[in-house]
RNA sequence: GGGGGUGUAGCUCAGUCGGUAGAGCAUCGGCCUUUUAAGCCGCUGGUCCUGGGUUCGAGUCCCAGUGCCCCCA
């Protein structure tokens, strides 16, 4: 294999592993094993001047000098302060301050951890500072770190070195936080209404619950073939009928099908289950939750969204499939009972479908999707599906065509789907029959007869209502990111090959020997 | 599956008609006690995504592949 010389990448960290061979040879333990903190970076940010005992740490990610001062500025996720170091103000004797500070403004580097100690104080144009009395070196980074003005812009790269983009980019920073904050907000607003968090299965026998393909793996010891799960939803059921009234899970969910920016293949979704209520009652909570966590994570009911602004604070009107597709296609379903007439008639309308030869049930899907949705922005509850695209749901009682279900569609996403759930094990498993007759005609979305689930069911359920919210798409949706994978800490990518893949040859220079 | 875009220094990006590979920042050396993308002087730094082809000569043109992005079915 051809080696080429040295890289300015490497040059550059053999600066970087000279510079830490030197405080080494100084006697500075490369990897100390703690530092005493009084206050985190933003803690300290919002502290009075004249705090004195002030004891930080973070990543250097600025650094002044001007010979005999030196700015610099610690930050980490949360936060970030500016310190100051003077030639003379780090030790009693001039000469061994000298020595500590040469060393911070020779042999530190940017992106190296520090702790300090010192006192605040304003600088002279007025920025929160703290003067530094002693300092402790904390930890290398070997790696040149990108720009210092401007982060790592390369989309691919921030997604394959998140650990950069976060360092880098303060808009990273804070749309993790705010992921961080509505999976907090929505946890303790359910544990506040009573309900109860639980892990079921992502390893199965059997993909159940959505319609979907699953992910196959194999169980050596078992021997035999293993499926990630594609929705919880029948093991979250199976708790209610073992007594649980009110449960809920984020749940890992994985699904093996095409990649665009609002679909990944491993996502997260919250599910939970209430028992006693119906969709309608369903309907007014979620309104209310929503609502709250948007409040609690972004400081407001209304987001923006490119050019447009979305407000969760107005009531969310409640439209009927029927309704929105007579509005924006001019077809009314109900006048075309079977799945040849509306055909004829959407053709007709010279609409053109993905999969014209779908069931009535999948041309009234893609008649909305294709007319209706990309015209619901504000939030919006879509409700009464065709039974037949709703094979775990509640049929209406006043129309045998159609299920008690909602989906709440923002910015044309759909963000939940919820429904009364189907609780009569004799319909549940006609139901699953039919889709299983559709899996052997060849289609692969069409849903598994689950027998376990069904004998499960036939214990006993009360009335349920079910609920399931992608959150990766909540979070881009209220972060106004265009790309699920800007909300995922770590998307999946093609492995790199070639230059930037190659495995490392074992020509670095070994670590320098820890201290004594 | 089809189409379009993109890949050049550690980072952000230029690179004209095919004619010696460029800038700013970072790094490195020097000066500087109040900076906020500090400033000044100087020096470095390249597998132009990969492989082929055309050509006296390819970052540039052609073909194929590949990572990533977007759009369409």
């Amino acid at each position: 294999m051809r080696r080429p010389g040295m890289t300015e990448q490497d040059e550059l960290r053999k600066v970087r592993l000279e510079n830490l061979q030197t405080l080494i040879e100084d006697g500075v333990a490369p990897h100390p094993d703690r530092f005493e903190r009084t206050h985190t970076l933003a803690e300290a940010a919002e502290l009075p001047e004249g705090t004195a005992g002030v004891r930080v740490a973070g990543r250097l990610k600025f650094k002044r000098d001007f010979g005999k001062l030196t700015f610099a500025r610690l930050e980490d996720l949360h936060g970030g302060i500016q310190i100051s170091l003077t030639r003379d103000g780090l030790h009693p004797e001039q000469e061994q301050s000298r020595a500590l500070y040469k060393r911070f403004a020779k042999k530190v580097d940017l992106w190296d951890f520090v702790g300090v100690e010192g006192e605040i104080y304003r600088t002279n144009k007025g920025e929160l500072t703290i003067q530094v009395g002693a300092w402790t070196f904390l930890g290398k980074c070997l790696q040149p770190p990108p720009g210092k003005f401007h982060g790592s812009r390369d989309t691919e790269a921030n997604w394959r070195k998140r650990y950069v983009d976060l360092v880098s980019n303060e808009e990273t920073r804070a749309r993790f936080r705010l992921r961080t904050q509505v999976v907090r907000a929505l946890r303790s607003f359910l544990d506040a209404e009573r309900f109860d968090e639980v892990e079921t299965p992502i390893l199965c026998t059997q993909a159940s619950g959505a319609l979907a393909r699953p992910f196959l793996s194999h169980h050596n010891a078992m021997d035999m073939q293993v499926v990630m799960r594609i929705a919880p939803e029948t093991y979250l059921k199976r708790l209610v009928v073992g007594g649980y009234d009110r449960v809920y899970e984020f749940a890992r969910c994985f699904r093996n099908e095409g990649m665009d920016p609002s679909h990944l293949q491993d996502f997260t979704m919250l599910e939970f289950y209430a028992a006693y209520w119906n969709y309608e009652d369903n309907m007014r909570f979620t309104e209310r939750m929503i609502r709250h966590v948007v409040k609690e994570a972004t400081g407001s009911h209304v987001v923006k969204r490119g050019d447009r602004e979305i407000d969760f604070g107005q009531p969310w009107p409640r439209v009927t499939l029927r309704e929105v597709i007579q509005t924006h296609a001019g077809i009314d379903i109900d006048a075309f009972g079977d799945a040849a007439s509306l055909r004829t008639e959407i053709v007709s309308r010279k609409i053109e479908l993905e999969n014209p030869d779908a069931g009535r049930g999948g041309l009234i899907d893609q008649l909305y999707k294709r007319t209706a949705r990309p015209k619901l922005i504000q939030p919006t509850f879509l409700i009464r599906h065709p039974i037949d695209l709703s094979p775990l749901a509640r049929r209406s009682d006043d129309d045998a065509h159609t299920s008690d279900r909602f989906q709440l569609v923002v910015d044309s996403w759909e963000v939940v789907n919820a429904y009364s759930e189907l609780v009569d094990p004799i319909d549940q498993r006609r139901r699953l029959e039919e889709q299983a007759q559709l899996r052997g005609a060849g289609d692969h979305e069409a849903m598994e007869l689950d027998d376990d689930y069904l004998l499960a069911m036939e214990h006993g359920m009360p009335p349920i209502s079910g609920w399931g919210m992608g959150i990766d798409r909540f979070v881009a949706l209220i972060a106004d990111a265009p790309n699920l994978r800007d909300v995922v800490w770590f998307p999946l990518l093609k492995p790199r090959t070639g230059p930037d893949g190659e495995a490392e040859e074992s020509e670095e220079e070994s670590p320098p020997p820890a201290s004594s």
